[in-house]
RNA sequence: GGAGAGGUGCCAGAGCGGCCGAAUGGGGCGCCCUGCUAAGGCGUUGUCCGGGUAAACCGGACCGUGGGUUCAAAUCCCACCCUCUCCGCCA
């Protein structure tokens, strides 16, 4: 959510701001929050008032009482009986107005950061470093679509996973299934020395799916298990960040930082048809998230040092990848500042989204009612969320199998994979 | 899933429908005492929302959550959630 404070004192500096999104249905949604907003601090004064009157009556009747004037007491009784017929009109149009707001609040996005450049959509994201590791140019067995190599090398079995699930499941096997799972070791490893690791719960609560965005505008997107009233993550992201929900943590402690290795569920609603084939995308993929919970002044320095984290795990395995900036049109609801990393799969001439990198500045910690105290300091902030995926894991895994497949089919495993492969150095197919 | 017990401030723990934002103890913070430490003495110590330029201050809300009864609820009633113990089931 964005601050409401923030709307009252300087309404045309937030609409300017979410200008930039390029959704112009936004500015009457800043326009509809102002107004409940007023009219609700209207209702709250006036019910506010009334109560100070009852409370100040029941005082008086409790006095009265004790001295025995009985009849003085009926009296004060009586006028404060109306006042609570009042009362309870207010405070009913109150909890009208101010469900009514939340619910606008809920669907208004995160404010770009200023340095975010405009533009429409993803094709106006900037490159801004990279590309790297590029050869100058691919071989013709590179150039196999990781779908044909992973099933001839026995390593994918997608005709099997869509038996058992349906489509848009996938599954591997062999080293297909251990290189898979070396992923996520590697990307647990490399961060272990600052993050702590978490195994959270898959299913969680809808107060959970809400504080990180996804609910209630993105429910589509998630699966969800009615009967026990309970979603499935789309990313470790959301147990991650509500770790801390409802807390206030104090300063010095932060930042924070988790990681954690889970499964995702994702409906993908909306991209029917769309990388169907291999698993570009899937309803359930593996992933390693990392997460930093910081207070506002820290923020700027985490989100550099978790894209540094990322890159530096893409670099290690060897492949050609590049950085880009999304653009204030391309950026999601409740970012305010991302970077992706793209890795170049050669087998089906794509550059593959491998991880986000966001800062979400105090949108779902307030969501979520994360804040941080300083010492000595009267009050508290909202803290700020950062994540990224320290690793993706079809994406990665595709990506190797089309860069670093050899002339006779054969995929080379990365080196720093190796140590997690049992020994195996190299994926032939079984003879 | 069944039976029972319980959820109060940083922690422990008391709380009669009004004088309870809440006793008392511990902890924290400040001052005093003290060569230092320990012990001791005194004081202080919640959060959120609205108003106030800000501080002072004023008003409201908060005793698991949500409803209800009442002029008035931590206290009475109802529902739910969570924790603990026992039984059942289970990896």
């Amino acid at each position: 959510m964005i601050d409401i404070r923030l709307l009252r004192s300087e309404p045309e500096l937030v609409k300017a701001a979410m200008a930039r999104r390029m959704k112009p249905a936004l500015l009457g949604e800043l326009e509809h929050a102002e107004s409940l907003d007023a009219r609700l601090r209207e209702i709250t004064t006036e019910r506010d008032s009334i109560r100070a009157q009852v409370n100040g009556l029941s005082k008086d009747v409790a006095t009265m009482r004790r001295t025995k004037d009985d009849s003085g007491a009926e009296a004060l009784m009586a006028k404060s009986r109306s006042l609570g017929e009042t009362e309870k009109k207010l405070a009913s149009e109150y909890d009208e107005a101010s469900s009514a707001l939340r619910e606008v609040l809920l669907l208004i996005p995160n404010l770009p950061h200023p340095q975010v450049s405009d533009g429409n959509n993803d094709k106006d994201n900037k490159v801004v470093k990279g590309p790297l590791q590029m050869p100058k140019e691919f071989a013709k067995h590179q150039r196999v679509p990781h779908w044909e190599t992973g099933t001839a090398l026995g390593i994918l079995d997608n005709e099997r996973a869509t038996k058992i699930s349906g489509s848009m499941f996938t599954m591997q096997r062999g080293l297909g299934a251990t290189m898979a799972r070396a992923l996520c070791q590697l990307a647990l490893d490399r961060n272990a020395d600052a993050f702590e690791e978490i195994r959270p719960p898959s299913l969680v609560l809808t107060s959970t799916l809400t504080a990180t965005g996804q609910l209630p505008k993105f429910a589509d997107d998630a699966f969800a298990i009615e009967r026990d009233d309970l979603w499935c993550i789309p990313t470790a992201e959301v147990p991650l960040t509500s770790l801390h929900a409802s807390e206030t943590l104090n300063a010095q402690d932060l930042p924070l930082r988790y990681m954690a290795h889970t499964s995702c569920f994702r409906r993908e609603a909306g991209s029917a048809g769309r990388d169907t084939r291999g698993m570009l995308r899937t309803h359930e993929f593996d992933k390693v998230e990392i997460l930093a919970v910081t207070t506002a002044q820290q923020a700027p320095e985490m989100l550099i040092e978790l894209t540094n984290r990322v890159e530096a795990t893409i670099a290690a395995l060897g492949l050609p990848y590049r950085v880009l900036e999304i653009c204030t049109g391309d950026l999601g609801q409740s970012h305010h500042r991302s970077f992706d990393i793209e890795v170049y799969a050669p087998g089906c001439d794509q550059w593959l989204e491998v991880s986000s990198i966001s800062w979400f500045s105090d949108y779902q910690a307030r969501r979520a009612d994360i804040r941080c105290k300083h010492a000595g300091a009267k009050g508290s902030e909202i803290a700020h969320t950062l994540n990224a995926s320290a690793l993706a894991v079809p994406r990665v895994w595709a990506a190797i199998l089309e860069n670093f497949r050899q002339p006779d089919g054969s995929v080379v495993i990365p080196e720093v994979l190796q140590p997690y492969m049992r020994g195996a150095k190299v994926i032939s197919a079984k003879s």
